[in-house]
DNA sequence: ACTTGGATTGGTAACGATAACATGGATGCC
DNA sequence: GGCATCCATGTTATCGTTACCAATCCAAGT
C-alpha cells in the first residue's frame, strides 16, 4: 500500500512536530542552536514521515553544495585512486563530498569535464596535472573557488599546488642507475603528449642522461595512455628486439614495468642480471612481485591528504595566498636493479 | 584586476543579449525551441560575461539533478572501477553524471552513504551487492527512484538487479578442479562477513566441495577486506605451513591469487605442479603474470554497461517492472592450474 | 482577405530550504 | 529588583532557474 503522493518536505515535518520549518532546518544541522529535546522530536517525526533532506534546495539557498570537484585521468589507476581516497577521507570528516570525473588523459575532455563540474558549484576543485587548455585555465581562474593542481609542479600555477616534479623524480633514478654502472638505458612510456606526467618523466629521463654525457635513443612508445601491463610487455618485446644490448629500462609506471618484467620472464631473460628494470609509482605489485620492482614512491595518498588539508585551511580562511606543497618522491631500490 | 562582484546570472545574460531569461534558459538546453541565431547570441553573450550555468537552481526548479548515485566497496579495485567506468561512459552520453561513494566493505558505512547520496536527489541509485542494513533497504525502497543492485543475485531484490551468483561462479571452478584430479583444495578469503561477495564465494566453495563428497577444512582467513596481494601472500604462507599437502587453492580475487603465487615463487614451490592456484575477477595481472592465473571472468564492464542500459530504459519509461539481468561468469583456464 | 498552425519568445510563479533579523523567556550579575 | 545577556524559536524574503501558460509573428491554405 504505497501512496503516490509528493514526498514530505520540512514544512510537513514542522507541522507534525509542532514547530516552524526553520527549527526543522536547524535540527538537521550539526551545530545550530536547538534544544536537544526539540531536535529529537523533529528527527523522529522526520523518520516517521520518511522525510529525506533535500540538498538541492539547501544548495541553492545557502549557496553551498559541500562538493569538492576532482578530476583524474583514469578511474582505474591505483595511484590516483589512492590520492582520491585520502582526499575523500579527510574532507568527508567535515561533511564535504567528492564529485569525481575522469578525463581519459585528454585535455579537451578535461575542459568539458571542468565546465560540467563547475556548474555544480563545488566549494573547491582539484585537478590532476598542470597542463590545461586555455579555456579550461580561464574557467578555473574565474570560478571564484580554490583551485588545486596536483601530481605536478606547474610553472604558472592557476591557484594552489600539491605535487612534485615528475622530471626530477625520474632523474633521481637515472642518476642512481648511472652510478651503479648502467649506461645503455631505455625508457618505456606512452605516445606523444596525452599523458603530460608521462611526458615530463620522459623529458626528465632524456635530460638526465644528457647531463651524464649519454644519448637517449632508446625511447619506446608503448601506445596511447593509459600504459598498463600489457603495453609494458609489448614495449619490452620491441625494446629487446631493437636494442638487444640494453642494460636497464625505466618504465613510466610500475604497471608497465611489471609487464616488461613478465616479458623478460617469458623470454628467459634474467632480471636484473641481463637487464635492470625501474618503475614509477610504488604500486602494490612492485613490492610483491618476484623479483620486486625498483620504483619511485610519489606518495599518492599524501598528495590527497595534503590537498585536503590545504582545502580545509583555505575554506576556513586560514590561508589567503596560493599554497604550494612540494612532495619529494623517494627512490626505492628493490630486486629488479642493482 | 579582478572585480569581486557577484557572478552573472541568466538575467544578466538575458539583459546583455536583449532577450528574456526564459530564452537564455532554453538556449542552454539541447532540444528546446530557440532559433539558431538567438542561441548563438545568447551563448556568446554568456561566454563574454563569463557566465556559468547554475545547476543548483536548475536542480531545484526542475526537480532533476541528472545524478546517478553509485556505491562501491572500494575505489581502489579494478573490478569495481571497470563497472563504474562502463556505467559512467554509457549514461554520460545522456547527460547523466555519476555521483560515487565507497563503503569500505561495511554495511553500516553503506547505510550512511546511501542516506547522504539520496539527499542529493539522484535519478537512480546503483549499489554493489545485495546485503544491506534494514534501514538502508527502507531508504532505498522509499526513495522513489530506480534502485539497481549489482555484483550479486539477491534473493529479495529491492528493485532491479544486474549481477551473477558468486557462489555458483566459484562452484564452477571447484567442479573443474575436482574433474582434473585435485582433491585437497583450499580457499583464501577475507574474515567473516564484511565482504559479502567474498563470503558468498567461500560458501559456494564449501557447498561445491561437499557435493563432491569432500570436506573443506582448508579455509584461510586473510584478514579484513580488502584482501589484496600482500594478504594473499601471507595467507599462502599460512596455508603452506598448516596444510602442506594442499593440491590447489582458490582465492577470493586475482589480487590475492597473485600474492599467493609470489609466495610460492619465493619459497620455490612449483605452480601448478606442486600446488594449483585459481583467482577471481580476471584482473589484468592474471593474464600477464608468469605463470598466468586461472580465474573467473565476472564481466565487470558488462555489469556497468547493462546497468546503464537498464537505467536509461527505466528513465525512458520503457521498463515498468523490476529488471533482472543475469551475467554468466566464465571460467578461464590458464597456467596456474591444469 | 482571413483563418490556421507552427515556430519562437515572454511573463509569472514556484521548487524547498535557510540567511538575516526579530522576539520572548530564562538566567546572571551588580 | 533591574538590566544585560543568552538561548531557543519564529517570520519574512530570497537563492537562480524553469514549468506552465500566453502571446506574437509569419507562412501557408482556403
Amino acid at each position: 500500500m504505497h501512496n503516490i503522493r509528493k514526498p514530505p518536505t520540512m514544512a510537513d515535518v514542522a507541522r507534525r512536530t509542532g514547530v516552524s520549518p526553520m527549527t526543522v532546518s536547524r535540527a538537521f544541522k550539526r551545530d545550530s542552536s536547538v534544544s536537544q529535546e526539540t531536535r529529537e522530536a523533529v528527527l523522529s517525526a522526520a523518520e516517521e514521515l520518511g522525510y529525506v533532506f533535500d540538498s538541492t534546495a539547501s544548495n541553492l539557498r545557502s549557496q553551498r553544495t559541500d562538493f569538492i570537484a576532482v578530476t583524474i585521468p583514469s578511474i582505474n589507476n591505483a595511484n590516483f585512486a589512492d590520492t582520491v581516497r585520502a582526499l575523500s577521507d579527510h574532507v568527508s570528516e567535515r561533511g564535504l563530498q567528492i564529485l569525481l570525473g575522469y578525463t581519459n588523459y585528454d585535455v579537451a575532455e578535461e575542459e568539458r569535464l571542468i565546465e560540467q563540474l563547475l556548474r555544480r558549484k563545488p566549494e573547491a576543485i582539484v585537478v590532476t596535472g598542470g597542463k590545461h587548455t586555455p579555456r579550461a585555465r580561464k574557467l578555473l581562474s574565474n570560478a571564484g573557488i580554490p583551485v588545486i593542481e596536483t601530481w605536478d609542479l606547474p610553472e604558472e600555477p592557476i591557484g594552489h599546488v600539491v605535487g612534485f616534479s615528475n622530471a626530477l623524480a625520474v632523474r633521481e633514478m637515472v642518476d642512481h642507475f648511472v652510478s651503479v654502472g648502467y649506461r645503455k638505458i631505455a625508457f618505456i612510456g606512452g605516445d606523444a603528449d596525452r599523458d603530460t606526467r608521462g611526458t615530463d618523466r620522459r623529458a626528465g629521463f632524456i635530460a638526465a642522461l644528457k647531463d651524464h654525457g649519454l644519448d637517449a635513443p632508446r625511447l619506446i612508445a608503448a601506445g596511447p595512455p593509459p600504459i598498463s601491463m600489457r603495453e609494458g610487455a609489448n614495449a619490452m618485446g620491441q625494446l629487446l628486439e631493437r636494442f638487444p644490448d640494453t642494460e636497464a629500462v625505466i618504465c613510466v609506471s610500475d604497471l608497465s614495468a611489471f609487464g616488461a618484467l613478465t616479458e623478460c620472464q617469458r623470454r628467459g631473460i634474467a632480471v636484473p642480471d641481463r637487464i635492470a628494470i625501474g618503475g614509477f609509482g610504488d604500486y602494490e605489485i612492485g613490492a610483491i612481485s618476484v623479483p620486486s620492482l625498483t620504483t619511485i614512491n610519489a606518495f599518492a595518498s599524501e598528495i590527497g591528504a595534503k590537498t585536503a588539508e590545504l582545502i580545509l585551511d583555505v575554506l576556513d580562511g586560514k590561508l589567503d595566498r596560493p599554497g604550494r606543497v612540494t612532495i619529494r618522491p623517494d627512490l626505492i631500490l628493490r630486486q629488479t636493479s642493482r
